[in-house]
Order: structure tokens, then sequence, then C-alpha cells
DNA sequence: CGTCTATTTGAATGTACTCAAAAGCGGTGG
DNA sequence: CCACCGCTTTTGAGTACATTCAAATAGACG
């Protein structure tokens, strides 16, 4: 009888750290273990606000968005994933306290999760890895500035103009509402204004 | 002839690193033998956009704002420091990448600057300083985090009211324009805004 | 095919901005 | 001590970008 195999494969993952770290096979292997395969239906949620997000989920295969609900209960997208992204309430996450984000499934999905202490002891038995991880939160933190900056500087035409040459991929696989909410307009605004954007391209 | 004194003493800073970390005396001498005291005067700059921030400071006295210059030559205020707090161009400091953002005294200052390669070689001789700047960098990383969302989900009344409640030492000591930055609104809007919640309370 | 949701369109509205001018405030020098 | 200069804040009128609400149209899925 052939090995049990694990319902989702450790090879991409593998394949983002080799780009910023160096691992032996044995290393790969640690880490490949001491991840938790995960499948997620369209609509399941990956994090709830409110409860401390216990996981950090690299997507295989799919779609998520995290998003933040208001006080007036609207939502607003901060991030989505596809393949090859990690996704989490991260804020959350790194400091074990109550999420304030939702992470939702756009999609099916196959992920790869990795909770705090198995990122920990993970730490400890390839250290290497702590550089990789610095990168992530590094990274996380330079496009969330970004992101910060340009809404605070660029009308809505423009937020939209740079969204479709950063992400042409997310463009065709999201709802335009969710597009809207992650560029901070109405889902009715994004409309008039792509009317622009499409006939003048 | 008595020792020669630093001119700007590392104790605030040895007192805000054991709040969250114990270190020996042998520790806290080799941290404050690393650090590099700078005095800065009002209008002066602490990092300068498209140069490499070299320096996370430590502010022992005086103000600094970090602010973000937009295409059409707005500034946008991103980040106060006072006594006991660090500022930086963060994403520069840790990628050694061209600033986006300036760092500018706003009274005359005493800083603590730490460089990179110094910050580096602290971390070899005393480990526990990884935990240090790792909850410094969550800290700013939440913190960031939470003025997205909110300068999204609130009006500009609400946010003023929220700066007000959260940093009433702050909004003393800055002029009003820099606040008005800061909040995304113009000085003209603030001050309309401010007539409306000055006579409510 | 029908139902449900997403997108488009239009009219009225609102929040915040621009521009201009007046008033306040702080320092400096005669 | 007061007069003046420069800078900040206030006030007001007109405007712009984006929203709300409502209705029509288009798409997607069971």
């Amino acid at each position: 009888m052939p090995p049990a195999i694990p319902s989702v494969s450790p090879d991409l993952l593998l394949t983002n750290i080799a780009r910023h770290v160096l691992l032996t096979p044995a290393e790969a292997a640690t880490v490949a273990a001491a991840l938790r395969p995960r499948h997620l239906r369209r609509r399941q949620f990956a994090v709830q606000a409110g409860e401390v997000c216990q996981y950090e989920s690299f997507v295989v295969r799919g779609c998520l968005r995290a998003f933040y609900t208001d006080v007036n209960g609207f939502e607003h997208n901060v991030l989505f994933a596809i393949e090859d992204w990690w996704i989490a309430d991260l804020a959350s996450y790194l400091t074990q306290t109550p999420a304030t984000l939702d992470v939702e499934a756009l999609e099916d999905c196959e992920l790869l999760q990795l909770d705090r202490a198995a990122l920990e002891a993970l730490y400890e038995q390839v250290p290497k890895l702590e550089r990789y991880f610095r990168l992530m939160l590094q990274n996380a933190f330079v496009a969330q500035q970004q992101r910060a900056l340009q809404s605070i500087s660029l009308p809505a035409e423009a937020r939209y103009r740079q969204f479709r040459a950063k992400y042409p991929q997310l463009e065709q696989r999201l709802p335009q509402r969710h597009v809207a909410s992650y560029l901070g307009i109405t889902p009715e605004f994004l409309s008039k204004v792509r009317k622009q954007v499409l006939q003048e391209s």
C-alpha cells in the first residue's frame, strides 16, 4: 500500500521559501511536516474577527480576502491572496489578540496552515526560517504603508489604474464590488470610474 | 578629570527596553555603547526621502514628524514621535532601500540613533534584543493597520475625536496644520471640525 | 427557465476641497 | 512698549469628488 499522500502538496510553498533562503532536504521535510493542509469551500472563513487568528495560511489553490467590518456594518477589503501568497490577520496572529479582520474564501481553496506554536518550534529546528518570516513581515509592512500612502494621495481613478497595473490577474478573478471595497469606494462609483478608464484605453 | 559624559543619556531608552526584556548591567552597557547621540535643531531632518534611512531614532527630548510628499507636492504626516518613542522610515531602514518618507524635527531634539550594522551586531551580542525590536515592529505594524482602517471607515470629525482621545499630549504640542495633515484633511476643514467638536464638549 | 445577485445608470445629496480674505498670534526691532 | 512682519488659524462662498437611493439591466447558478 502506498504511503498516505497529504491532500495538499507543500511543493509550491517550498519553492516560495527557496526564493528567499536555502533549505536542506531534511529542513524542507521538517517544514512540510509542520504544515497543516486545509480545504476551504467558497464562503467559508479562515479567520473570524473577534477570535485570535490561529494560523497563517499559504494559498496553494484558490482566492481569499481579508476584510474589516466597520461600526456601521460596512465591509472594507484590506488584502487579497491567491496561489503562492500568505494570508492572515497578521496583527492578531503575531500578538495573539482578537482579530479585527475576517478572512473569507472567495473560491474553493487549498491551504497550508501554520499555527503560532508550530512556527515557534520551527524557528528552533530551522533557524533560517526566522529570516524568511521576517522578510514576510517586512513585505507586509511595506505593502501596507504604500497602500495607505496611495489611498490618501491619489483620487479613486488613479487608485484603480494602479490596482489594474499591479494585480492584473486579480482583477479578472474578483467581483467588482470587492475591488471597489479594496479601493475604498462604492461599487456604483467604481462602475462609473471604469467607464472612463476602459474607453480611454 | 571626570569621564566624558555623553551628551544624551541612554537612561530613558534603557527603561523603555526594561519594560519588554530584562537586561543585565553588562548588556545594558553594550546597548548604551551602540547608540549614537544626536542633537537636531528645529526644521532639521533625521531622514530624507530618496536616501536610505540609516538610523532608527529614539527620542530623548523633542518632537518630530514623518511625512510623505505626494506627486503634487502635498505633504501627508504619517507619524509623530515625542520623548520615549522611536521614529524612522522603517520600511527603508529594514530593507535598506530609498526612503519614501522624510523625518523632520518640529522642536530641538535629542536623539539616540542606531544604525543597521550596529543593530545586527547588537543582535549577536544581546540576542534578547531581537525580541524587543520584533515587538517594536509588531507595534508599528498594528498601529499602521489600525490607522488605515480608521481612515477608511470614519469621517473626519470622528478621526479628530479619536486623535484627541489617543494623543492628548500631542495635540497641545503640534500646530493644527500638522494635525490636519495627519488626519488627511485640509487645515481649513480641521478648523471647521474643531469649531463643532469644541463647542459640544 | 427563473431567481438571485452583481453591475450599470441617473438624480439628488454630502463631505471635504479650493481659493480668497480677514483675524489672531508671536516674535523682533525701533 | 508698541508697531510691524510673517505665519497660522478662521471664516465664507463656490466647487468637486464621491455617496446614497432608486430603478433598470445584465449575469450566474441551481
